[in-house]
DNA sequence: GTCAATGCAAAAACTTTGCAACATT
DNA sequence: AATGTTGCAAAGTTTTTGCATTGAC
């Protein structure tokens, strides 16, 4: 963001705040805008463009991470360990997916494909009708 | 789109045109943006909501495919087989990937990861820099 | 004191929608 | 004639940005 070298963070109390947000509830993964509403709880005059930017800031910091799931809304989860996702598409809901064998498919799958790309990262999404809808039934 | 089962389509000049576009070139992903700009060439009163709206219908009707990609403005693919993408990190180009083995990893995936959702889809993106940027060795 | 960060409001980027006029069947 | 579609413009949604002021160090 800043190429300045001589670029030094603040800790200030909207940042403190919305790191707390983040990390408090693992597996959550919250919109600018819920994050917008839980923070002003405890800061009330706080700017929704604070938190878009301190929300790009963090990420960037490598202190949050930003999550771009597939036709939504940007989502930010403070849970760093490198993980997948899976979204209800019944409720929206997203859910950390974990994977039974460490090292997971990554490894298969670049080598399954036929492409003259330098491959650098993939993203794997699931979907599927989360727990509590199917138990729900509701369609 | 519509829940009347009397509901009967019409083949429009601008519908046509928009099928046309998609289909000419496989292995494109337009935006709605650029769609219009390609279709105005031969219909140029035609609008941006027109766009859209046989854009959002076309899919629905399974004749076009419509491409989420993470963090990214929204594609239309006119080649229905399934297949997953690439997108290059340096240009922004996004390309068909091809599974060496017919079955890829889908299979294998599901029954990797630990949740207790009904897992209906997946979907990977892949990310990498592309022949022609390498070539180019830009940054 | 310096410069990062904030609040506010305006703008940007992308998509959807209401409506009267028009086109397809 | 019936009704699906269009063009236009306005509005919606999400994210970014300019700027004067405030706050952290």
């Amino acid at each position: 963001m800043r190429p300045d070298t001589r670029y030094q963070p603040r800790v200030t109390r909207q940042r403190r705040e919305i790191l707390v947000c983040l990390q408090g509830q693992i597996g959550r993964h919250k919109t600018a805008d819920e994050v917008y509403d839980e923070v002003r709880k405890v800061i009330p005059n706080i700017s929704l463009g604070t938190v878009y930017r301190n929300l790009e800031m963090l990420s960037t910091a490598g202190e949050i991470r930003r999550i771009e799931l597939a036709g939504m809304q940007r989502r930010y989860d403070g849970n760093m360990a490198p993980h997948d996702h899976i979204r209800c598409e019944r409720c929206g809901r997203i859910d950390d997916v974990q994977w039974r064998i460490a090292e997971c498919a990554c490894r298969a799958e670049r080598d399954s494909i036929v492409t003259d790309y330098e491959i650098t990262g993939r993203r794997i999404e699931f979907t599927g009708v989360c727990a509590r809808c199917v138990r729900s039934g509701s369609e």
